[in-house]
DNA sequence: TCCTAATATAAGTCAAAACTTATATTAGGA
DNA sequence: TCCTAATATAAGTTTTGACTTATATTAGGA
């Protein structure tokens, strides 16, 4: 997923405050949406509808930066590693060259880590991000 | 610096531009602006106003993505490590809790990396932190 | 089957923010 | 000192995109 769009959608402050509820852990959308409300209420902002969270939510699944998959009549959301990692590919243009030899160990170790989790975990590649029927 | 503002102002795909360039090395805003120029023109998308990227840079130093130092009439803008490492570290939020205890050392690097960099380059507050040479 | 719950999409409004032209500022050279 | 180059700021326009209300879609239960 390109890191383009990743930092498109994470240029949002609300869509910032999503992707750290379901860095909590895995949430369907109106549990979401409700956090949300709170968190936003809590800040003195006002809260906020169940449609302006579906786009925020369709924004972050383009990108690449969030999964879904539906349970019953429930879209659960979770945090895309894709789209995390599309993000960390395009800051590491920046390593500093001050760093030395260990940032080479890091960064392979980074690599290896993505690598072998995706091997860890067969079925999750695009999957339930379908609208579903019609379209 | 927070990384709401460095989240805030990488979410401009032109300001995106500017950090990649400047990646490359220092440029003062001359030489930013007719790079875009280029890079844009290239793209299709018509060229872009000096008084645009001015105001571009001056987001990016808010957000503590760049560096600017005087050289003459001239101001040679670089990459700023603090900025980005605000972004690295809201990143760090999502650590995969597959990885395993590798992750663990290769946090802990990046974080001893970072240390000893503050350390080796003393008078760096605000100002002048350029980055290598002219690259 | 009909109803309800959960979510997504449509359409339109409004405000933030990216751009433009014009002008101010500042450093250095003639 | 005056002029020019390099950049920043002002002010106004236009575009993008976040939000709202209303409605469609789909799954499950009565």
């Amino acid at each position: 997923m390109s890191a383009e769009a990743a930092f498109d959608a994470l240029g949002d402050p609300v869509r910032r405050r999503i992707m750290e509820l379901l860095g909590e852990g895995e949430r369907p959308a109106g549990a979401v949406a409700a956090a949300l409300g709170e968190r936003l209420a809590a800040q003195g902002r006002g809260g906020i509808s169940q449609p302006a969270v579906s786009q925020h939510l369709k924004v972050l699944r383009e990108a690449g930066l969030v999964t879904v998959r539906a349970e019953g009549t429930r879209r659960v959301y979770g945090v895309d590693e894709e789209g995390l990692a599309a993000v960390r590919a395009w800051l590491e243009r920046f390593a500093d060259a001050f760093a030395g030899p260990l940032d080479a160990l890091e960064t392979e170790l980074a690599r290896g880590r993505r690598e072998r989790r995706l091997a860890e975990r067969p079925g999750r590649g695009r999957e339930g991000t379908g609208r579903r029927g019609a379209a």
